[in-house]
DNA sequence: GTCTAAATATGATAGTCATCATCTAAATGT
DNA sequence: ACATTTAGATGATGACTATCATATTTAGAC
């Protein structure tokens, strides 16, 4: 059936939420189509009227999703805290896209990777801004510096079975970052 | 037909040697079990006789490539230094393991995140040996911070299209990590 | 109010893949 | 030498998935 301007509009922007969700949290690779579709409310056919292949699509959630993903509000250390916090590690669905998907980016089209490019280089120069004051020099070191660690040691306290070991991992991580940004 | 005893421990050598190295590239999702198989020089029917199922092949690979991954000699500067290397970045399927694989380990079987987990322990205690002298605190923290920053600055940097914020983000880690670890 | 175009639903199609069943031939023990 | 065992090859099978073709319904234009 057809749908109201308005509705179809709603319903693009709810399949790329439910993508970039989903993308998040089980990879690009392990969601159908159709389970998108469904997680949006429609069915698997309509997704073709919306976006060209399953690869645009990841492209476009990739771009929804950095963009949805303005993590401030507090400075550095409130950030730092809150990034390397348990509850961030066990909800990647609703946690930070390059976290989520920076791994596997490179296997994706070459749209997702100047997606993902762009999105970083925001990234970093957020965190610079956000950086106490230091040398220019420095700064960058300390925002590309901080920001790999930070992702790192949520991806490393991601892959772990042992919760005591996955909990050091950020402890000792913001340890480290804050002994470091100073 | 059948193969000497020998000849199937060798056969057997070469499928993980195989897969490792496919998967530490394409991602265990991306890499089927008859391309491994080819790999190897073999069939893909063999397959069962050596392995209970692609997962078993999973967590046996892994447990595989963590244990080849002793990227030692030299001290902790020439490690980071080699580690956070273009070179590096751009060889994933003879790189570390922990670099290209972690990620995906979230979606494997609880045998895989064993597996994954006896690794990080392994070489986080590793990093704490190789480290200039530090109090037994600060060593623990800049262990598993700086492990963090080299696997995330390599995880981000294989993410990226503009090969001049790739390298920045490899040099500028390990600056970073220099200006730290002191 | 009617008509038409468009948005979504329903239902193929074709390809890929993990896994299994069966076959073949060579290795090992006697 | 022969019988037995078994590693590996060959060739299904069934499940899943991206994509497409067609049908249905209704918003929006006139």
């Amino acid at each position: 059936m057809k749908v109201s301007r308005e509705q179809m509009a709603e319903n693009r922007r709810r399949i790329l939420e439910a993508a970039s969700r989903l993308f998040k949290d089980k990879g690009f690779e392990a969601v159908s189509v159709a389970e998108i579709m469904k997680a949006a409310g429609l069915t698997h056919g309509g997704f073709y009227g919306h976006f060209e292949s399953k690869d645009d699509l990841v492209a476009q959630a990739l771009a929804h999703a950095l963009a949805a993903d303005s993590l401030d509000d507090g400075g550095f250390n409130d950030f730092v805290r809150s990034y390397l916090a348990p509850r961030h590690r066990d909800n990647p669905e609703d946690g930070c896209p390059t976290a989520g998907l920076a791994a596997a980016i490179r296997h994706q089209t070459p749209a997702a990777k100047a997606t993902m490019t762009e999105g970083l280089r925001a990234q970093i120069a957020h965190i610079e801004q956000a950086l106490p004051a230091l040398s220019a020099a420095d700064k960058r070191s300390a925002a590309i510096g901080s920001w790999a660690a930070m992702v790192g040691a949520v991806i490393l306290a991601r892959s772990v079975d042992d919760p005591q070991l996955s909990d050091e991992i950020l402890e000792q991580t913001r340890a480290w970052i804050d002994a470091c940004v100073r």
